[in-house]
DNA sequence: AATGAATGTTTAAACGATTAAACAGATGTG
DNA sequence: CACATCTGTTTAATCGTTTAAACATTCATT
């Protein structure tokens, strides 16, 4: 291990400023301001214009963009607050947000809430006082007043993956139920008659209505549906409370034959303490679960998965966002995609 | 799928501002910035101060940061370029970050490269228009004059994971060198004979020591070092490349017997491809590549990586470049921290 | 020639904070 | 009592833009 730490002076190069600019051609930055944004295109004499546009360029003019948001009230930057960033279901839609955003000349700033809301509103206020345009936010449990308050308060926003069903707040999310049923549906048909789901202990209504979509499924199969078929886990305590589950559910006198993980994470910790346990895969327990991960297909039991449309969630909720900055009028848009169920050996 | 699209008007609330609270206590807004910044404050008179503080309170006033950012000539936000946010190498170190830049008031924005110089070149100039006070990157290919442009303008930054040799940038790195013989040298004591290695074609120098610690070790181990037995890919069809790599390399009449992947995203492919062609992991063909996933342990062979502590080179480098922000001294920090070996199946 | 319109440019006031400097009144000092 | 010092507060400039309004010319029209 090398270390190697010296310090030096450093050397602030100038910036150049409207004011130089004006300066070198001999006019007043109110006229450079124009030129530069295409304005009073009418009005002004085409060699000046010129001049401006060429000196600029030479000097490489770079607007203050800080200057510009508090003068225009406006900063061309939206705050998006995930989960946590480290998590792949959040970092991939962080990429499709930011290229998205991109596109139209808005800059992202993200936090990660930890699924707790006293993060939450921190991670609000910060994002506020620094003007961010608008948010697009994974709402964690118990945020409804919350974001309430940013709707009452006319703060542009659109949920992704969370939503409040009551409301009427702008939202980008998949059919849960649906996908929760489609899945169960899946597992009954490859013979399972006895399903668990392990799932976060949370109102959060995705997540209930992929409980919802789960029960609803085991009614229409006709298969047993109970109270301690579901396990519920903390977020505090995920890995063993799941490890804790998978014994309860696996290790009974009557083992459960199928499981459905309500996300990538409860999945992952489920999948090791399944192979701690030294029980097979699909063989004695048949597994399902939500999200997607590049690797999912490299377990070593390939994993079947609902597959969250991520780049249309993305793209939607930003570019719902971003036009409802421009139009100024405060966007109800509500969307329950499709997720797609893919189907790989751990549910054969 | 359910869609459904509305519009409302806003109401925008009034923001509180320095004036606001000056007018109702009765003084000017210096005196309310004087206060509410803990300045002057053996001039200040207590009942004033008091009444300031509670108003403010009341009035849950929050400092506009643009404004202040503008005046201050600082913003309190960090720029931080990573090749890919969807990368868990990324994303990893973009939380770690995260927290480390939450704890010291700043805030981060984030780019990705994308490993393209130009995206580099303009993500470097949306930050710098944004006013950040300073940049952690992850420098791509090509890109040192670049680098070099940003030190001689004394913009403050820490690179991260990648670096150049011949320059004082500060930078957080591993040692690849090492690790790469280390791994190399695991291999070569679990009997593996003829190691190749899958790696980028690239000038970057992360990339480069790693090839030379392959080339090391193999010397040291008195094992076969041929230009053919490693397989350089393009970032562009990294897919293909690496496939067509792993036929080469594994369907030669002399096959090689272990392989060491220079990245994650490498091993994944490469893991696909050699699944693909039913060529067992370990009996076949042994696996060691750089770095960690939460996942390699639910491979289909758990895999063997180099574990690179992302923490300290996350927590190292926001330090550094905070420190560096505050003391206004450019900071020549040069770290290579160790890497560790995690064995597991893949490499047995 | 007088008036109005068109053209080209500048002035100056914002945006919301910070802060040096000025100011006014109280208090202390020789 | 004159002067300095201390205390508490305000004034006004500033950060780097934008932009309404004012200004000054020139041109066209009657």
């Amino acid at each position: 291990m090398k270390i190697c730490t010296t310090f030096a002076s450093v050397k602030p190069k100038k910036k150049i400023l409207l004011k130089d600019i004006a300066q070198e051609v001999g006019v007043s930055t109110a006229l450079v301001s124009y030129v530069l944004n295409n304005q009073k295109e009418n009005r002004i004499s085409k060699e000046v214009a010129d001049k401006i546009r060429k000196v600029a360029k030479e000097l490489n003019y770079q607007p203050n963009q800080i200057a510009k948001s508090l003068k225009m009230q406006k900063t061309h930057t939206i705050g998006l607050i995930v989960a946590d960033i480290a998590n792949p279901f959040s970092s991939q839609l962080a990429r499709i947000i930011e290229d998205e955003a991109k596109k139209k000349g808005y800059t992202v700033i993200f936090g990660s809430s930890d699924e707790n809301i006293e993060k939450l509103q921190g991670l609000i206020n910060v994002l506020l006082n620094r003007q961010v345009d608008g948010f697009i936010i994974a709402a964690v449990d118990q945020s409804e007043a919350e974001i309430e308050q940013l709707d009452t308060n006319g703060v542009p926003f659109v949920l992704i993956d969370r939503y409040f069903p009551d409301k009427h707040f702008p939202y980008v999310a998949i059919d849960n139920y649906g996908a929760a049923f489609t899945a169960v549906s899946h597992l009954a048909n490859r013979g399972r008659k006895k399903i668990g789901l392990i799932t976060y202990e949370t109102s959060l209504f995705h997540l209930l209505e992929r409980k919802r979509g789960y029960q609803a499924a085991l009614l229409h199969e006709n298969l047993e549906s109970d109270i301690h078929l579901v396990h519920e886990v903390t977020i505090d305590y995920t890995q063993q409370d799941v490890k804790q589950g998978i014994r309860r559910l696996l290790l009974a006198e009557s083992p459960v034959d199928a499981l459905l993980f309500g996300s990538n994470t409860l999945a992952m910790y489920g999948l090791k303490a399944i192979r701690d346990l030294n029980i097979s895969i699909p063989e004695q327990v048949a597994v399902v679960t939500f999200d997607e991960t590049d690797t999912h297909n490299l377990f070593y039991v390939s994993l079947t998965y609902i597959k969250q449309p991520l780049a249309e969630i993305g793209k939607q909720a930003t570019e719902a966002l971003l036009k409802g900055l421009q139009e100024q009028k405060s966007l109800t848009l509500q969307v329950n995609l499709n997720a797609e169920l893919v189907v790989q050996k751990s549910s054969m």
